[in-house]
RNA sequence: CGGGGCGUGGCUCAGCCUGGUAGAGCGCCUGGUUCGGGACCAGGAGGCCGGAGGUUCGAAUCCUCUCGCCCCGACCA
């Protein structure tokens, strides 16, 4: 394309609202607008890119026998109620009235209208397995939307649902997927890590995520380069590091202290001159199993944090909330800051596997100003052990004891073995070969399309722009002749144009009227891959190709240069 | 939903404290000179200062309300 005719708005001072780079460079380099919070309208070089990404999705979700759908996003408030997902999904879903108060919301995923469809259609276990996808804009009301494209109320997402008649089907359903996602991945060019993930209230179980690590993430992954266990921090397991003093080992009982205004751990640890990991911290929460509300007791070593996932985990709870001090006091009659194990009968308790085993430990007394000394897990308290605690930097691997990393990550895609649920509470299902009714297992599988962009960008920019990987930039090759009023350059810049656009390459000629500088600093802005630059050189035959990622420039006589840029956008 | 910040021309911002009727740079348009890393000169267009109400002779500026946007937290199938 001719960059005159083409609307590419770059802008050369930097947008005011953008923090993170993909948002930035998106505004800078013309590739997006903002209509409202969380809204972006899409210009073409966004739009191109996107396709390309979605191009890639496709033919790798052909590859492994999917089938595109296009589903209403307009959905009856009726298909959600079925699979209780109406009320479930809370503030988060958009929801509208028809002119007759018939209840509709926007889509935010697919598992209902998918399941919705398949239950009115498949019948026979003859039909299965079936993989169904699409790629639609999906409309979640997010509390706060930001970071530019990373968390927005409107966005395009792949989703997939299988459909398999038993358990060893939707595995290798769920396999097929994890492999095609790699090789999306791969094709779009970005470093990726694919963790273990919590399931959440997507149920089932097994899910794996997606994740780009970069700053501008929400999440935290945990990574052992060593054995390549890799898990989001949700759900990561750890070895935590040894106490900083060992624990003395006489039979003691528990002993009441002073410790006057000593309310936290740190004051109480430093008070009593013992490190923190020889205190026990005790957190009252109040839980809700079902409809109903009782409080809990979670113990960690005083240095360690709540993991809430596993804390929901091990005590199946639905949600908890730190109880209110006023709730504390009526419970142990003292306030937090002397808060203990030792004598609560009345309360459940929740002990991090951490403290499993140690001995003579420091707690709060239930008694304000004093705590004591000598607490022995299992001894002077009985509590169920878990693991209910938050990896933290430092840790080991669980069984290796190979040092662990946590990376900040953005999520990219997410696979889940979703088993029953939707079939269970939406009847789906299908005959099998003794012609009895047979519930089918579903998986499902999403990928944030622009989060792919955005990953991309993330991980390569600097300085000068977005640094985009070939297969999904907007262009694979810019031309930048220097003077176009001198005939001989333009000549040689239009027939390479009409060349290299002959042999199927993505090609952007800059034809503006506008001084050599801008064009180099546009080009390097929006990131094609590929710059051809014919100046000078061309009396001599030759032409600079400039490669955008690692700024190296080669003189390449301009008879060949086709084909050498052909060589290395196709190798 | 809590906390913070910001709304002045397309963009980045100054002016606000101490009220007197709106500015700069960039961008845009015209002409000229330029032309290998965001040129220069000259001329020009473009703003009911987010909105409403109030105080005042007079409000971008002070007060109240409201809307929008950004950031932190909560939240995030």
């Amino acid at each position: 394309m001719l960059w005159s005719k083409l609307f590419i708005p770059t802008l050369r001072e930097v947008p005011a609202d953008a923090e993170v780079a993909s948002h930035r460079l998106l505004l800078r380099a013309g590739y997006v607008r903002p209509l409202g919070a969380g809204i972006y309208n899409y210009l073409p070089l966004a739009q191109r890119s996107l396709a390309k990404i979605q191009r890639i999705i496709r033919e790798e979700m052909e590859a492994i026998g999917a089938q595109e759908f296009h589903l209403a996003a307009l959905n009856p408030a009726e298909v959600w109620q079925e699979s209780g997902r109406w009320t479930a999904m809370g503030q988060n879903m958009f929801r509208l009235r028809d002119r007759f108060q018939r209840d509709l919301c926007l889509g935010m995923t697919h598992e209902e209208v998918m399941t919705a469809l398949a239950r009115g259609e498949l019948r026979s276990y003859k039909q299965l397995p079936q993989i169904w996808y699409q790629i639609q804009t999906k409309f979640r009301d997010e509390p706060r939307p930001k970071s530019g494209l990373l968390r927005t109320r409107q966005f395009t997402m792949k989703d997939s649902y299988s459909f398999d008649l038993a358990p060893s089907g939707l595995d290798l359903s769920y396999e097929k997927h994890r492999q095609a996602y790699c090789r999306i991945f791969e094709r779009c060019g970005l470093d990726y890590v694919v963790v273990e993930a919590d399931s959440g209230s997507m149920g089932g179980s097994a899910s794996q995520e997606f994740m780009v690590a970069t700053d501008a993430g929400e999440d935290y992954v945990v990574v052992c380069r060593q054995t390549g266990y890799a898990a989001n921090l949700e759900k990561a397991v750890s070895r935590p590091t040894p106490p900083s003093l060992p624990d003395n080992d006489a039979d003691l009982s528990p002993t009441e202290v002073h410790t006057p205004n000593q309310k936290t751990i740190d004051e109480v640890a430093a008070f009593l001159n013992l490190p923190t990991t020889s205190s026990i911290k005790t957190l009252v929460l109040i839980a809700t199993f079902g409809d109903k509300h009782s409080p809990l007791i979670a113990l960690l070593r005083g240095n360690h944090q709540l993991s809430e996932t596993k804390f929901l985990a091990a005590t199946g709870a639905k949600e908890f909330r730190p109880a209110h001090p006023e709730e504390i006091r009526s419970l142990f009659g003292a306030d937090p800051g002397s808060l203990g194990p030792v004598g609560v009968t009345n309360i459940p308790i929740y002990a991090d596997k951490a403290l499993e085993g140690r001995k003579n430990l420091v707690a709060g007394a239930n008694k304000d100003d004093y705590h004591l000394l000598h607490v022995t897990p299992g001894e002077d308290f009985s509590a169920t052990f878990a693991d209910i605690r938050q990896v933290e930097a430092g840790d080991t691997e669980l069984h290796s004891g190979a040092p662990l990393e946590i990376l900040k990550t953005m999520e990219i895609g997410h696979i889940f073995k979703l088993g029953y649920k939707y079939s269970d509470s939406m009847g789906l299902t299908v005959l099998n070969e003794e012609g009895k009714e047979t519930r089918v297992i579903m998986g499902s599988y999403g990928i944030g399309v622009e989060r792919v962009l955005c990953g991309a960008i993330e991980l390569f920019h600097d300085a000068d722009g977005i640094s985009m990987p070939p297969s999904i930039a907007p262009f694979e090759v810019v031309l930048t002749p220097v003077n176009l009023t001198d005939e001989s350059q333009r000549t040689a810049a239009f027939d390479l144009y009409n060349s290299l656009r002959a042999q199927g390459v993505d090609t952007l000629l800059d034809d503006r009227d506008e001084r050599p500088g801008v064009k180099f600093k546009d080009a390097d802005l929006i990131g094609i891959p590929w710059r051809v630059t014919l100046g000078k050189k061309l009396a001599q035959g030759l032409v600079e190709v400039a490669e955008r990622r690692t700024k190296t420039v080669t003189e390449v006589p301009l008879t060949e240069v086709a084909s050498w840029l052909c060589s290395k956008l196709r190798p």
